[in-house]
Formats: C-alpha cells, sequence, structure tokens
DNA sequence: AAGTGAGGCAACCGCCGCAGT
DNA sequence: AACTGCGGCGGTTGCCTCACT
C-alpha cells in the first residue's frame, strides 16, 4: 500500500501562481521565515500544497534570485559541472547561488544541451583527437550521468582548488572564469535575451520584486530569514562565489546543506586523491591557445553583466 | 490576419532520504 | 528496529508565447 499524498487533493489549487497568492506567502514568510510547509497552506488559507508553496518560494520568490539571463561565465559553470555531476541540478545550483536548480535544469534543457550538441556535431566535422573527443565524455552526461557516482559522499567538488592542482591557475574564481572563457557557449550574443520578454505573471520581474520590495525594506523579516538560514546550517558562506559581484542581500541566501556537507566532507577527502582534469576540463583547456584573444574579451563582458536586482 | 509548430518555462508528480517517534 | 511524515530532488508535463508560413 503506497503512502498517502503529501496533501489532500480535494480543492487543492494548481497551476499559476497569482500576484495575491504570492503576496499572501511572501507575508507569511516575512512573518514566520521559510520551513515548516505543511503548514503553510493552513495557516494561511492558501488552496495550494506545502510542496507547491515551498517550491514557489525557493523558485521565485525567495529573495536574492537571478533569472534569465544567464552569462556565459554561468554558462560554463553549468556545462562543466553537468559533465562532472550529471543531472544533479540542487548540486550544481549550490555553485551558482543566485539560481535555482529549477532554472538551470530547464536553461540546460532548452539551450545548454542543444549548444552542446550542436558543438559536438561540429567537433565530430572538424575530428578532434579521440583523447580530447568532446563526445566521449559529455554525451553520458546528457544521457543520465552514468558515469557519477549518485552517492552523495563520494561526489568531489568539481570547482574545488585541489580539483584544478594539475592546471595552471590555482584560483578556483580563476579557473571558472576560465571555463567560462574557453566555453564554446561564451559568446556575446548567448546573452539569454528571450527569457526576459515574457509578459506571463509568473516570470516577471517587476512583479516578483515589487512584491519583495516591502520583504527587503523590513528590517525584522530580514533578520529572521538571516537567523534562519545561519542556524539551520553554520556552515552557511560564500566561499564558493563566483566572480560575478554579489548582490547587496546576498546574506539573506538560504543554506546550502547538501553542498557544505559535500564540501566539508570532499575537501579532506581531495587531499589524499586528487582527481585528473577531466575531458571538458582539457578541451576546454585547449581550445584556449587559439581563442585567447577573442574571448578575453568576452571575458570582461561576462563579468560586467549587470545585475538584475 | 489567421493558423500552426516549436521552444521556453512554470509547476506538478513521484521517489528518496532523513529525522522524529 | 520499524514506522511515519516532511522536505528535497529530478523528471516530466502542459500551457503560453513567438516565429514562421
Amino acid at each position: 500500500m503506497g503512502r498517502p499524498p503529501c496533501c489532500d487533493k480535494v480543492g487543492i489549487k494548481k497551476g499559476p501562481w497569482t500576484p495575491e497568492e504570492d503576496i499572501i506567502l511572501v507575508s507569511y514568510i516575512q512573518e514566520h521565515g521559510p520551513g515548516n510547509w505543511r503548514s503553510v497552506p493552513i495557516n494561511t488559507g492558501l488552496m495550494r500544497c506545502s510542496k507547491s508553496c515551498r517550491l514557489r518560494w525557493t523558485n521565485y520568490l525567495r529573495p536574492g534570485i537571478r533569472r534569465g539571463n544567464f552569462t556565459p561565465h554561468e554558462e560554463g559553470i553549468i556545462v562543466h559541472l553537468q559533465s562532472l555531476l550529471g543531472n544533479r541540478w540542487a548540486a550544481i545550483a549550490s555553485y551558482l547561488p543566485q539560481r535555482t536548480d529549477n532554472d538551470i535544469k530547464n536553461y540546460w534543457n532548452t539551450h545548454l544541451k542543444k549548444k552542446l550538441k550542436k558543438h559536438q556535431a561540429i567537433g565530430a566535422i572538424f575530428a578532434p583527437p579521440p583523447s580530447s573527443d568532446l563526445s566521449t565524455t559529455v554525451v553520458p552526461a546528457i544521457s543520465g550521468a552514468s558515469h557519477v557516482d549518485h552517492h552523495h559522499n563520494t561526489i568531489t567538488n568539481p570547482l574545488s582548488k585541489d580539483n584544478y592542482a594539475s592546471s595552471a591557475c590555482n584560483n578556483p574564481a580563476e579557473v571558472t572564469q576560465l571555463i567560462a572563457r574557453r566555453s564554446p557557449f561564451a559568446a556575446p550574443g548567448s546573452l539569454d535575451a528571450d527569457s526576459s520578454s515574457s509578459l506571463s505573471y509568473a516570470s516577471s520581474m517587476d512583479n516578483i520584486s515589487k512584491l519583495l520590495n516591502g520583504f527587503m525594506k523590513s528590517s525584522s523579516p530580514q533578520k529572521d530569514i538571516k537567523r534562519s538560514a545561519t542556524e539551520v546550517n553554520p556552515l552557511l558562506s560564500f566561499e564558493n562565489m563566483s566572480c560575478n559581484a554579489l548582490p547587496d542581500f546576498a546574506d539573506v541566501l538560504p543554506p546550502q546543506p547538501v553542498l557544505m556537507e559535500q564540501r566539508s566532507h570532499q575537501e579532506s577527502k581531495q587531499q589524499q586523491a586528487q582527481p585528473p582534469l577531466s575531458s571538458i576540463e582539457k578541451w576546454l583547456l585547449d581550445e584556449a591557445a587559439e581563442q585567447v584573444v577573442d574571448l578575453m574579451d568576452l571575458s570582461d563582458g561576462c563579468c560586467s553583466v549587470p545585475m538584475l536586482f
């Protein structure tokens, strides 16, 4: 006999969230802080499943989220991490604190996968040496990351300093920048212009930021969020932030518990075993030699992309 | 201008892990 | 140790928008 559904299906509203619902949810979390999602629909009167409330908050209403306009730098990180971690979007998202796993997953499925395929096709035409052939490493990752050990404790930190011990750059931030620069996706036109053009409510930055304006201006709720975040995970830190500028409210970002556990776990492990450069890293580094000049210009643009908040 | 197909994205579904009892 | 419930995660769906004919 299976487990009953997490919430009573009868009377549960589905579909897109309305501004009114968002306001109710934000107001409630402003007062009580995130967590105890079970009680959210009960206490707010929202006719929504607790999961739906959590999803709405974490993916769209939570402060500190950037939406759309993935930078080449971010694309590079995503591609790199996907090749290493597979479709573990939450883990990947933890390296891009401003992005949600859902957003990254969608972006991968709709943009990056195609670009990668396209690049592979081009690569096949020009027939790179087998040892550095992108398709030999990336294809398995696309098809489910069978090469990745899905047990949390065995995953290495793909952006850890140690992971790059054999590369020319010892600074993880510089390495991620390097990857972004050398990524086939690092093109000026790759800024996701279409994603900002949506007029639907759910993806309207205006609406969400309006909702959040009151939230962010209120001092006590901010403290609540900050407190709850640090209480839940005292290891909360932003040492893994990329070269992009931190938003002013970065300190209210929720914790990344899985990642932090992994990192602390991994960093000791990695001191013993330093994984070699992945093929994609090799490829990225190889490609750089001939593209350095152009891509240096790109990287400037990449890191100067204005923040949405 | 209307129809149609493709693409993008928000949200749901179901499974899993973990904590509490 | 076994059971239960909640939260988290990844896969998938379905709606909406836009470009093309």
